[in-house]
DNA sequence: GTTATTTATTAAACACCGTTGAATAAAAAG
DNA sequence: CTTTTTATTCAACGGTGTTTAATAAATAAC
């Protein structure tokens, strides 16, 4: 059997997208394999490789799912003081991480085994949310120079980044003795009340 | 070949943790095996299986000897006040991310394959280092109650690891535009000065 | 001091993994 | 109708963690 014809280069992409998205949420990422993803799109492994580079190539485009729904989020909420919008976007990082655990993983926690260069259209992505961070500093800021923002902006996302690390492991063991919501309240009051002056 | 006994269990498991951190050290996480594990210290893999439960156990006692050189550095300074003791803790635990960022990955970032629970022996180190970081806090309180500086300590701690987890992989990267200890600087000044009022 | 028993160690297998290249068969082009 | 292109598969390679039975050396028994 050769030769069906029946997916586009495009449409077998999404295919691939797609059912990695579906086994991680299912499995979790360890269990994800190249093999299985064939099998549930109902190709052969060789196949992925006319799409994709590699199996880490596949999982970036999964990935660039994952962060689209995260900025389509994150950019409900554009008005109103700094503070609202930076509250507003690291609770759904926050929510990211919590209630899509595994494919929040292999966004941020994944990591890409040969060296090769995050491509453009992916670091776009990443750009794009960090640099909605820096414009509310901005707004916050009073006269403070433009590294100055750069720092605080850095400080903040990457303080949210370790609890939403701590929130998505506390959901895979069974603990959960923590608030990370309230975590995310003291953090965003007290750095920004404190930076803001 | 067999019985050659020129090694006790607990020699045995000494040459495997020594082998791992190691060859981590030399070449990172990700090409970690069990075959060269046993290669290194001059057995056949199946030996391994003879002093540890899996690959996953190995690991944690690794783990356990970054864990016990990170709280003896942290403990070389417990006097003075509370924000320069924290802001000692916080830079041993940075400098352990950038300086040996393999070994501190596999600590920090390695997700343990069997949802096997973690062992007390291993839990007591982790909370260990947490208690110091309370300890802290309790003393910059005034008159909070016990769970607001529960609160405020695991904020802060999960924090500081953000920095950590973004200084490791900036090191994996080649970038470095950011200067990971001002971004720790900034967090223990602003969120301690106001947290303490 | 020889024999029997225990056990440390190995060798070999199993079932998986990511990846590659040659073979194949169907579609498209001539 | 034949030739060329190409989508797809098949089979292999070298790797992985782990388990099991065989082996040989150390120890125990007599």
């Amino acid at each position: 059997m050769a030769r069906r014809n029946q997916h586009s280069r495009e449409e077998l992409q999404a295919l691939a997208v797609h059912a990695v998205r579906e086994l991680v949420a299912e499995q979790g990422l360890a269990k994800l394999s190249v093999r299985k993803v064939a099998e549930r799109i109902r190709y052969t492994p060789g196949m992925l490789y006319h799409v994709f580079a590699n199996l880490d190539d596949l999982i970036l485009h999964a990935n660039a799912a994952t962060l689209d729904a995260l900025l389509a989020e994150i950019e409900t909420v554009s008005t109103g003081s700094p503070q609202r919008v930076l509250h507003h976007m690291a609770s759904a990082y926050l929510a990211l991480a919590r209630e899509q655990t595994a494919l929040w993983q292999m966004v941020f926690m994944h990591r890409m085994q040969k060296a090769a260069p995050v491509p453009d259209w992916y670091q776009q992505r990443t750009a794009s949310l960090f640099a909605r961070v820096e414009r509310q500093m901005a707004r916050l800021a009073e006269g403070q120079s433009d590294s100055a923002i750069h720092l605080a902006a850095r400080t903040l996302w990457s303080s949210v980044h370790g609890i939403a690390v701590l929130a998505a492991e506390n959901k895979l063991d069974v603990a959960g003795d923590v608030d990370e919501q309230a975590m995310l309240d003291s953090l965003l009051e007290n750095y920004l009340n404190s930076w803001a002056g």
